[in-house]
DNA sequence: TGTTGCATGTAAGACGTTACATGATTTG
DNA sequence: CAAATCATGTAACGTCTTACATGCAACA
């Protein structure tokens, strides 16, 4: 459901074209709800039925690699403002690295673990990194209006979690190291 | 593939028939990497086609409401083994809860989506308690093996989680209301 | 003997990923 | 005009969720 819903929301922001989301989310919308451009066509082919958005522009230009621009219609914003209360819980994590960790305790296979939670340190450091380069970017500037607050809430939600990433990472690296010492 | 492993450590660690293995899900795998009954069948049927499991006891009841029990083959450990070292990047994270706010955001919309934080925040309590009891209960003696120090590396994961969720979420409602009085 | 609980399954649909197909526009 | 790029799609497959179906055992 929430794919649907972000792609609303992207829109009403701007309207813009299948391929623009697709980047959009590639650049940060996706950064806390990821979408192929398969998945947003799919979608938008589907919201369109709903009658949640509409084609935008000259529509007397149908068929494949013409672009097509699209807005959100008065349904399509009421039913977002719908679905913002509505109820939600946390959606259940999946770790494969704690899969591995307790995959690795069970046979004894330490090294092969080390190796992953190190990957997994070097993907969530770059990914930290970035998230900084976004707020030193757009969020600098102590003056924000509302909007601006709320994107500056929804980025630092995915510092925080990078940043307990990183530290459970490091941990375990230590945990990893003085294991295999002492064998 | 995650959840083929996470069956075959759970199964390494004790045989178990596929009811015993969805309450180990329920009760403690599952914490990081949940699967229904209906999942989990699937997963045994196709790891007995593929010889990493096999079933013990006695052979000669088949059908249903039969219990079946299953346990890892050599094959089995051998492809867990070579699992836990290969090429591994996070998953990508999603957030329903941040494209509420950004869908908050870009309608106005802030009280419902105060709800929604209070009730992850709530949710994201709880789930931090049950860990803290699992941590007293289980590791609360210094002296643990490599097996049970890496069980708990794989709980406190969890219990960073939760903590970096729930300073968040106190974040966010203090934002959400300064943000309504200021309307 | 009917209800409850245990145990194993089937079916359908939503969601995600990967690979490929097709048309239009730009530019070297 | 060939190649690259932009843009919109299709198809197949795998995973996850939700709802339902079937059989056995205990027991009131």
């Amino acid at each position: 459901m929430s794919l649907r819903f972000a792609i609303i929301t992207s829109l009403l922001e701007r309207e813009a074209t299948g391929l623009e989301l697709t980047r959009r989310f590639d650049r940060s919308f996706g950064y806390f709800w990821p979408a192929s451009h398969q998945q947003i066509y799919r979608e938008l082919r589907s919201l369109l039925d709903a009658g949640l958005i509409e084609e935008k522009g000259d529509p007397a230009r149908p068929g494949r690699g013409q672009p097509r621009v699209v807005g959100v219609t008065e349904e399509g914003v009421a039913s977002l403002r719908r679905w913002i209360g509505e109820l939600d819980e946390p959606r259940p994590e999946r770790s494969s690295l704690a899969v591995r960790i307790r995959a690795a305790a069970a046979t004894g296979e330490l090294g092969g673990v080390e190796d992953a939670v190190r990957r997994h340190l070097a993907a969530h450091t770059a990914t930290l990194e970035t998230y900084r380069e976004i707020e030193r970017r757009d969020f600098a500037d102590r003056l924000l209006d509302a909007e601006g607050e709320l994107h500056h809430l929804v980025l630092r939600s995915g510092l925080a979690n990078e940043q307990a990433w990183i530290g459970w990472c490091e941990d375990a690296l230590e945990l990893l190291q003085r294991l295999r010492r002492s064998e």
